[in-house]
RNA sequence: GCCCGGGUGGUGGAAUGGCAGACACGGAGGAUUCAAAAUCCUUUGCCCUCACGGGCGUGCGGGUUCAAAUCCCGCCCCGGGCACCA
């Protein structure tokens, strides 16, 4: 160990103690203790029963942490995928050192369309290229050192794990929403209603007439999975139909961004619109910020209004919602939709006399100009629509009776009135809606206020508070009052009722892929529906040698892969009255499926009995606080705000109604990780350069000698700025960059990533190291003597801070005060008291296990810290018996004082006045009032 | 347009009515070194001052209070969500 040696090879090597914490070092312990935990399975959670419990009675509290399970992408991490994991297994590591049962795993949600894409370029079958993706993901998680019970792991392409995804779609398939009892209940409970006259057929038929065939497609009408007739979105370019929550606003697929079209097509469908009202009053329950709740309640989007019926001329009686009955009496044109299913029966075969010209479209019949109107609307994409604000539209030739007043008032069809919400037709009222103003002004409609504007209104549609006016019996009342009134009057004369109308539809669910769960149903040649019996479970995915989605326009059809195998498309079955052939499904589920129930798996994956077991379900998912139980915390991107977070929950609250499951909710605490940015460079002609080669000079940046711009986004390929987890591991070791990540900023908040700053983060970690290990000999340097007083007490108050820090999830914090007891410790010359070391170690064991662990053995200890119980603040020590507290003049800080912590008001007063500075200051002023906050500060006012 | 977040030094951030800028990065100076890297020490919001000290300061304007980054009112800017939803 000298710096003498001749040789410039030899000299760094000579010059670096042995046991300095370095990357190399902190590679051979990272690895080392990675393998000693796994081989003793420390981080395994038991269960109260069954293969994964523990014979001796755990009474810990239980505590579930958990992550939004990732795709596994082939492209491998960067370093911001792993932001939120580092996250709850910190949380997790916390409440496992302060006595908790922590549940804590990561599975894969491993089907979808990347894997499929793959397979057809390359010939590869999507589970290899699946399998061999996860297992890539998982050795780059697994080097992080996060502290998952690998047992409960599963992928949901795992035929063990989706045969299950199976059984719950059976459960759905065989139920129906009673609203009654506002609850899912099993179908043959509905058979036995209607057995014996109890409740009505959708139809009214009386059930006994019904043959065989005639009662099953009456039962089919109600249950909660369904075969729907609706408009769809059909992806052509993906050669599937996708959710409504899959379309962008711009009417794009959301995956690939390709054109999506609104076609009528049979497809299966979830009854999720049967639970708006409850998804929408259980957030009050839920720990959730207030940016997903409200995105989830516009969603579903709930209004309270009225359906009112108007008669019209040629006959049939045309329903309108609205949410302002109130302004009825304004009412001066009917507007439908061009799709909507009355206009052909109200078209008559020429144009009423007197027919103002700019109505008809210059079409010479109604007809025509029905026909024109429509065509021009359907050669619109959505977002053409939606820019072109000029109203557009042509009358139908007819007339509608505004129930209120008899007005006879003219039927438009009119692209703004959308067919998918509320009837798909709107009575339009100009003086209170600026859309009907807007039309009223294009076509010569009359305009009749009903609410009184204030004096100073200069705008045009007024929908704010006022009095009725020109409005009859409703004259004078404000809008509440006034809408109570008239859907009183609605109902009592049989014109409307009070209705509710929700933005939710029923959600979408066959996808024609072939890499996803299979539906368990099959057809007999009456055409309907058979579940396929539980015990035949799973429905397995046949072999196929050609994956690919045909290539498809939009007129086409889409047509299901699954089609193509043929061995497999008939399958025989006993479904109760003998063995016969059927035909089986095509269609398989959305990538949404199997997100929605992985969690309940985790509790019990290997139960090949039952989906999970009651009591094993009831311990980890009951909140003994009395909440709405499920996850204690899961933790994930804002991204899955209305998608998997409201399918689950819908999920959930089905087999909580058919008692499969304890509570109501499954995520009881919702947290969102910001995401980690990164620069990303331009040149000039926009394109974005390798962010790794850019080097920055006086405030600017250049890439190979050209200037290039600098502006910040979410890491990954495109913007050829990632930085993967591995040169992290080279450059310092996992336990700094998992440092890093969390003393970056708060959870729940985006920042950028500074590859410079991660050198901070190591120093730290350098700096404990050497405060208790001998650098050149690796023992510690800890001594059994008691610590001094002050910095005895200085522990307690940085573990009073870090437990606090970790509850709350602020790491930044934690680690801030850490930092600040190891400052302390590297100040002083003297040796590491054992007490303090050990309590700094302790509080490191979250955030950095692997340095903590070998600390805590080279200190001599012999069990694992992750099970040792996180350090406890001595409420006696974290009062000084002296504090330094500020004397502020006029509230400006002039002059601090000692005092005893236990001195009153008056001594503190005292003290303060006496302070020589404060003296001088206050010289020939008066003072007006002294103001004392003990142990915190004192303010005297002066005039 | 509507609904959520957010705006604090050169940078990430801390402080949720009581000392603004903890902690870290970066910068400057120094020690060590033949030299460099690494490491260690000092310093670092802005302005005035040799200094002691003083003034200003949490997007902008006003208010409440002995005291405001924090609470209230009005605006500006940035990010996200929804959007012809009757």
């Amino acid at each position: 160990m000298n710096a003498s040696s001749s040789s410039p090879a030899n000299e760094t090597e000579d010059l670096q103690p042995a046991f300095r914490y370095d990357a190399a070092l902190a590679d051979r312990i990272e690895i080392g203790w990675q393998r000693r935990w796994s081989e003793q399975g420390v981080y395994e959670a038991p269960n109260p029963s069954g293969p994964l419990g523990n014979q001796d009675a755990d009474d810990r509290p239980k505590l579930f942490v958990m992550d939004m399970f990732p795709y596994p992408s082939g492209s491998g991490l960067h370093v911001g995928h792993p932001l939120g994991y580092i996250g709850t297994d910190v949380f997790a590591r916390y409440k496992r050192m302060t006595g908790h049962n922590v549940l804590h795993t990561m599975g894969y949600d491993a089907f979808g369309l990347p894997a499929e894409e793959h397979a057809r370029q390359t010939g590869e079958h999507p589970r290899v290229n699946t399998e061999t993706n996860i297992a890539n993901m998982q050795r780059q998680l697994d080097r992080l050192g996060l502290g998952h019970d690998k047992r409960r792991s599963i992928a949901t392409t795992d035929v063990a794990y989706y045969r299950w995804t199976q059984w719950i779609f059976l459960q759905i398939f065989q139920s129906w929403y009673d609203v009654e009892s506002g609850r899912a209940r099993p179908i043959a409970e509905l058979e036995d209603l209607f057995e014996k006259g109890d409740r009505l057929t959708s139809d009214g038929r009386a059930w006994l007439e019904m043959d065989s065939t005639e009662k099953r497609r009456e039962l089919d009408q109600w249950r909660l999975a369904y075969l729907g007739e609706a408009p769809v979105n059909w992806c052509p370019a993906l050669g599937t139909v996708l959710a409504n929550e899959e379309v962008t606003a711009e009417g794009r697929s959301d995956r690939g961004n390709y054109p999506v079209f609104r076609r009528p097509m049979k497809q299966w469908m979830m009854r999720i619109t049967a639970y708006a009202d409850r998804l929408l009053e259980d957030l009050d329950r839920l720990d959730w910020t207030d940016s997903i709740k409200t995105m989830q309640r516009n969603w579903i989007g709930r209004s309270e209004g009225a359906q009112i019926s108007f008669a019209t001329s040629p006959g049939p009686t045309i329903e309108v919602f609205t949410t302002r009955p109130d302004t009825l009496f304004g009412t001066t044109a009917m507007v439908l939709a061009p799709e909507h299913p009355l206009v052909d029966a109200l078209t008559p075969d020429v144009w009423p006399e007197n027919t103002p010209h700019q109505w008809t479209g210059d079409a010479a019949t109604p007809s025509e100009a029905v026909a024109n109107y429509r065509r021009q609307v359907s050669e619109l994409t959505d977002l053409e629509r939606q820019e072109n604000q000029t109203k557009t539209g042509v009358y139908v030739g007819a007339h509608c009776s505004v129930p209120v007043n008899d007005l006879q008032v003219p039927i438009f069809i009119a692209d703004y009135v959308l067919m998918g919400y509320g009837t798909g037709a709107v009575m339009s009222v100009p003086g209170e809606d600026q859309r009907d103003w807007d039309f009223a002004n294009e076509f010569g409609i009359d305009i009749i206020r009903t609410v009184q504007p204030p004096s100073d209104f200069d705008g045009e549609a007024y929908v704010g508070e006022g009095p009725a006016i020109n409005s009859d019996f409703l004259n004078g009342l404000y809008i509440e009052d006034a809408k109570r009134s008239m859907i009183d009057w609605l109902e009592r004369e049989g014109h409307g009722a009070r209705t509710v109308t929700y933005k939710l539809r029923d959600w979408l669910f066959s996808r024609q892929r072939y890499w996803g769960e299979p539906f368990p149903i099959v057809y007999d040649d009456t055409g309907l529906a058979l579940a396929v019996p539980e015990d035949q479970l799973p429905v397995e995915l046949p072999e196929l040698i050609d994956w690919a989605p045909r290539a498809l326009d939009e007129e086409s059809d889409p047509e299901p892969p699954l089609g193509r195998a043929n061995d497999w498309v008939e399958a025989n079955y006993d479904l109760g009255n003998g063995e016969f052939s059927y035909k089986r499904e095509l269609n398989t589920m959305p990538q949404w499926a199997g997100s929605c129930w992985y969690y309940l798996r985790y509790l019990d994956p290997s139960n090949e009995e039952r989906f999970v077991d009651p009591v094993i379900e009831k311990y980890w998912m009951t909140d003994s606080a009395g909440g709405v139980g499920g996850v204690d915390l899961y933790v994930g991107g804002v991204e899955h705000a209305v998608l998997h977070l409201l399918y689950a929950r819908f999920w959930h609250k089905v087999l909580y109604d058919l008692n499969h499951v304890s509570g109501p909710e499954p995520f009881q605490r919702l947290y969102n990780q910001g995401y980690i940015q990164a620069a990303a460079y331009q040149d000039e002609r926009g394109v974005y350069v390798e962010a790794e080669e850019v080097e920055e000079s006086s405030g600017e940046y250049f890439y190979k000698q050209s200037r290039v711009t600098r502006t910040f986004g979410k890491m990954g390929k495109s913007l050829k700025n990632s930085i993967t987890p591995d040169e992290m591991y080279t450059a310092y070791g996992a336990d700094t960059l998992r440092l890093y990540e969390m003393f970056m900023g708060p959870l729940d908040q985006d920042r950028p990533w500074e590859t410079k700053s991660v050198v901070g983060s190591h120093r730290l970690l350098q700096r404990v190291w050497r405060n208790l290990i001998d650098e050149n000999t690796g023992e510690t340097t800890v001594v059994d003597s008691p610590p001094p007083d002050a910095l005895r007490r200085l522990s307690h108050r940085t573990i009073e801070a870090v437990a606090d820090a970790m509850e709350g999830l602020r790491f930044n914090s934690a680690i801030a005060r850490i930092t600040e007891l190891n400052n302390e410790l590297s100040r002083s010359a003297e040796r590491v008291p054992r007490e303090v070391a050990e309590s700094m170690i302790l509080m490191l064991g979250p955030l950095v296990p692997h340095i903590a662990e070998e600390l805590w053995e080279r200190l001599g200890n012999t069990n694992s810290i992750v099970h040792s119980r996180f350090p406890e603040a001595d409420p006696e020590l974290l009062v000084d018996e002296s504090l330094e507290i500020p004397v502020q003049i006029n509230g400006k800080v002039r002059s601090r004082i000692v005092v005893a912590s236990d001195s009153n008001d008056e001594a503190l007063q005292e003290a303060a006045l006496s302070d020589g500075r404060v003296k001088e200051l206050l010289s020939g002023k008066e003072i007006r009032k002294v103001i004392v906050i003990p142990k915190k500060l004192v303010n005297v006012v002066v005039s």
